[in-house]
DNA sequence: TTCTTTGCAGATAAAACACTCTTAAAAGCG
DNA sequence: CGCTTTTAAGAGTGTTTTATCTGCAAAGAA
């Protein structure tokens, strides 16, 4: 079950291991969370830009530059992070990839999606950066723990 | 939030309009799903070929031929369609994508994720394709509805 | 100022996914 | 048998996603 794109994916790894060294350093360099999550450094930057653009960091360009959190984890929702990534309709997709399918005209797994998206929803629109950030090692966002 | 392919929604409709089709043929011709679901008659084709060598599906080639269940659609759950077009690890993947992720070395995510993951594989594993297929009408499975 | 370090923006390349085509094989019908 | 209808199998094409490269702009330090 591939929910997440992996933009998303590797989005969150950074923001996550940023969660966990936020008080080490004002500014994090995006080479080395490249370095340190084994992700394409080309690929992070781009990422980290789209989050940059979308006001959730803050980059700052130079000697001991870096990226940093512009709201503070506590109120980043999971939710925030995957509708700047995925789109804003992240939540409001047909199983069946159906564009009709709606209350209006419900394909016939409608319903039941409707619900198990729904809570699936609830707990990403309630679930912050920092609480997942706090969860676990650093070294169980590398790709080789 | 995109949890299957293209493969499995197409998949997955045709077998459900199949439910709602199956007194009155036996067969249903591949070339018939693909017209009247707006499938390609060729990716169709691909996906029902696999969906029979899974033994989900009969064949039968020649005039009037087409595909038939092989188990009737009561006894064919959301998963086992599933299962057979994303693979079997299906519901057992890192929401972070990281391959190491598990009891052993979760990732923050982890317990997170696996509560989800449990309880959208518990409705895939009960649900099957006979109750959802009696859902709503027909017409609701095509593109334009 | 000049050099180094860092992120930004746009272009290009590779890989994965979605889709199409062609030929073959099976089954029925005259 | 020869002809038509239908699925099977494998190769080929197109599109989207993922990853890389190149040139540039900002900021600090010598």
């Amino acid at each position: 079950m591939k929910v997440l794109s992996k933009s998303s994916e590797y989005g969150l790894r950074a923001l996550l291991y940023m969660v966990r060294k936020q008080n080490e350093q004002e500014y994090v360099s995006i080479r080395d969370l490249s370095e340190q999550l084994d992700i394409s450094f080309y690929f992070l930057t781009k990422i980290l830009q789209t989050l940059t653009q979308a006001n959730l960091l803050v980059s700052y360009r130079g000697p001991n530059g870096g990226i940093a959190f512009k709201v503070p984890p506590e109120k980043i929702m999971l939710s925030d992070v995957v509708r700047v990534l995925e789109g804003s309709d992240f939540f409001d997709k047909c199983l069946l990839g159906l564009p009709g399918c709606g209350e209006m005209a419900p394909c016939p797994m409608h319903e039941f999606w409707k619900e198990i998206k729904g809570a699936l929803k609830q707990e990403f629109d309630t679930t912050s950066l920092a609480e997942m950030g706090h969860n676990a090692q650093i070294r169980s966002l590398r790709l080789i723990p």
